[in-house]
Parts: C-alpha cells; structure tokens; sequence
DNA sequence: CTGTGGTAACTTACCCGTGAGTCATATCAA
DNA sequence: TTGATATGACTCACGGGTAAGTTACCACAG
C-alpha cells in the first residue's frame, strides 16, 4: 500500500515495510495460537511471503517472538503507567487500570496473550525483554496492595505477597472473561468490574474513589443498591 | 519388593507393580515440568527402563498421561468434594476447601501442575478425564459464589459468571503462591487465608464462619483486630 | 534332574514426521 | 555491475512410535 521511499537496488517492498508486515502478523499468530504451536512456516505463508525471508530480517523465531513481545508489552504497560498516573487510588485506581486495559485491548486483544504466553520459551531474548516490564508492573502492584492492606490494618510481608498474587491473578481472570465474551464493549465490562467490586466489598463511593469525570472512565453505576453488603 | 503373583514364563519385575512405579514416576515428572517439556525417553531413564517398555504398557505418551491426570484429579477431587460436605457455607467453605487443598497437595505438591497444565495437550484423552471433573468442580464453585452473590444483592447472570472466573483465579494464585513457599507449613498457609479474607471482607465471625472444631482446620487467628476494615 | 518349549519382561536399533535454520540462486532497480 | 529483495530445496536435531530380538523364569516330558 504505502511505497515508503525504496531504497537503491531495491526490488519489490521496501524491508522496513516488510518488516512491519511480519511482525504485525506474527504478533496476530503468536498471540493467537501461542508461541509453541506457531511454526515460522505458518508466519510466512500468512505473510505471503517465504520462510527464509524471515530468518534473513530476524534471525530466528525467538528473536521475532522478542521483537513482537516486546511491541505488546510496550502498549500495555504506558497503558499501565497512565493508569497509575491518573492520580486516583485504592481500588478505584484498580478499576482505572483494567477500565484503561480494556480499552486498549478492545482493538487487538491477541496482544494480552502474547505477553501471558505459557508456552513462550522460559529464557531468552523474549522472556528477557518482558522481565524490565514485570519488574516495573510488579512494583506499581505491589504499592497498591500493600497501601489497601495496611488501611485494612494488616501490615504482614508475606500476606501481602500472597495478597499481590491473588490480585495480579484476579486481574488477568478478568481480562480473560472478558476476552472470552467478545460481545461486551471495553464500557460496558468497566461497569460490570465495578459492580463486582461494589458487590464484594461494599459501596465503593466511601473509599475514596474518586475516579475524575472526563478520564475515559464510565459514570459509576452499581448494579443494584446493594441492600445487603457482605460485611 | 513385593513379589505380586509371579505368573509362569515371568522374569523381572511383574508388569502390575512396574506399571505402578512408571506411574508415579511419570507424574513427578509431568508434574514438575509439564507434559510438553517431558519426554518418553526422560521418565523411562528416571524409572531405570527403556522406552519401549512405556509404550508396552501404555500403548502412547498421551495414554501415560491421561492415567496420571486421572489419578491426580481423583485425588485433588476427593478433596474438593469433601470439602463442599463438610457443612460449611460461604467464606467458611472457601477457607475449608483451601485447608484441605493444601494438606492433601503437601506431601505430592506436583499433582497440582499435573492438573492445571497449560503445555497439556488441549484435546485426547486427558483432556476428557479432566472434562467431567471440571464440570463438576464448576457447579460446586459457581453455586459457592452464586450464593455470596445473592446475599450481597447481585443476581446478574455474567457478574456471577465473572466472579465464578475471579474466585477460580484467586484460589490457584493462593495456592501458586503456597508452592513457591515450600517453608510454609499447610496449618501456616490456611492461617494466613484466613487473615486475607479477614483483610479484604472485614471480620469472618460475622459471616457464618462456623467451621467445626476438630475438624482439622486451625483456630481462627486473625493477623490484628483490624481498627479500621475496608468497608 | 535335565532339557525343551512357551511366555512374560525387557532392550537395541531403527523409522519417520515435524519444524528450526541454511545455502545457493534468481530477479530486478539503480 | 552491484546490491537489495526474495525463494526453492535442502540439512539437521528432536521426539514419538515400532519391529525384531534377547533374557529369564516356569511347566512339564522323559
């Protein structure tokens, strides 16, 4: 489509056109199928392109893998760090992140998976290009979690250890509901989020959340009044 | 060891006890690095066998692993359905069938990963063992949580389902994060669900948590009194 | 008590499909 | 001619699976 000024001697698409094909399909493939059940062959004939095509631009298939890992993550951790930056907090800092994840996943929801990818290979240019990204997310998790636990008085190092795990697990569970019903917008399962927050522990609006109009983020609506808290 | 019934023309060890060495030998292994990254030719020199001999007895690597996922969820689901008889309800049950978890895996934490392995192959048999006992796992959790739900005033069919989704999550990062704690004792790890679920939802005596004495659950302990809980 | 046949247990040496990675070569713009 | 794009045809390692043979033990005939 765009010709992108070809290069002397250049025959057919310019390569860092080319390149940019490959990796936006092999992002496509990895993060659909996973890292071990996509060959290189599969990339290249979804590309129309042939196999050796990519050795000669990347390498090898982990060095492509690191390349479109690297992409995914890029995306969603400045969505991570808008979140984290939008000045609110607790668990209304909590809907904010996965409000903000939705929408940037709602256009291409395989990067979730490339970047959760059980089967990518556990060491190597890939795992390694992540490790940056978890080590910064690890933090940005484990100060919201430990700010809630030490308001709810509990100010034990490994309960609030165990505390992160279960929020980081209850995040992703919840990406991948949502993934898994594609027929809800980004919006709608923002409200669904609160409403299960709401339901879980209480009325939100008394713990500060104090989300600000204008953010992207949906009016707070809970589901029902809620006559009967948990607690 | 035991001679079993040594039948006519047999040398060696009889096929019956051999069968029940390879086993459990193939679930530390399958257990421990996961059915993609375990070879025939691995747990046959672990068991100090040739291959042949696996696909003697076991006819595929795939049948070898349907037995062990059979025998490692009839196990873990033993356990599960004795906890849902154990008479308690809500949170009380969730932090039975945690303590009962972490006791049964204690002495063969592998099961665990046996059961829940993401490199499994997603269809074959295996997979079918797994099927009927997932289904029955997931009526027992969505009841559990469907019934927490209501209580709290939220009947939404996709709320319930989501956080079906979330509670699943939470209780395989609860006992993730006791894994890779190996020093923490099961009485320890069940404490300190107990002060997390005490955390997040405020004091558990208020909620029904009647579990029975002697029942092999620890006395509740709640980390500190709690001065100022979420809600 | 001996040898001989039958069978279960077990192994060595192989086949073969798959998929990562490579090499020599072809095409075409400048 | 040169150099960048591009490919058909290949090598090679790995791992699931198999064919054919070997060993040891028992039963029983002589």
């Amino acid at each position: 489509m765009t010709m992108a000024r070809a290069n002397a001697g250049t025959k057919g698409v310019a390569r860092a056109d080319r390149e940019g094909q490959i990796l936006d399909i092999a992002c496509r493939a990895f993060g659909t199928a996973g890292y071990a059940s996509t060959s290189v062959a599969d990339i290249a004939e979804a590309a129309g392109i042939s196999k050796p095509l990519i050795y000669n631009y990347f390498g090898s298939k982990e060095g492509l893998h690191a390349l479109c890992v690297e992409h995914a993550a890029a995306v969603l951790w400045a969505e991570f760090e808008r979140s984290s930056a939008s000045g609110t907090v607790g668990l209304a800092r909590a809907v904010v992140t996965l409000d903000g994840m939705f929408r940037a996943l709602a256009p291409q929801p395989w990067m979730w998976r490339l970047v959760f990818d059980p089967t990518a290979p556990p060491e190597g240019a890939s795992r390694e290009a992540l490790a940056a990204y978890e080590a910064r997310l690890f933090t940005l998790g484990e100060d919201g979690v430990s700010e809630l636990m030490r308001l709810a008085g509990n100010t034990d190092q490994d309960d609030t250890s165990a505390m992160h795990a279960v929020w980081e697990s209850a995040f992703r569970a919840l990406v991948g509901w949502w993934l898994d019903h594609p027929e809800v917008s980004p919006e709608q399962m923002s409200q669904r989020c609160v409403r299960m927050f709401s339901t879980a522990f209480g009325d939100l609006d008394a713990l500060a959340l104090s989300a600000r109009p204008g953010d992207g983020l949906p009016e707070l609506a809970p589901h029902q009044p809620a006559p009967a808290p948990p607690h």
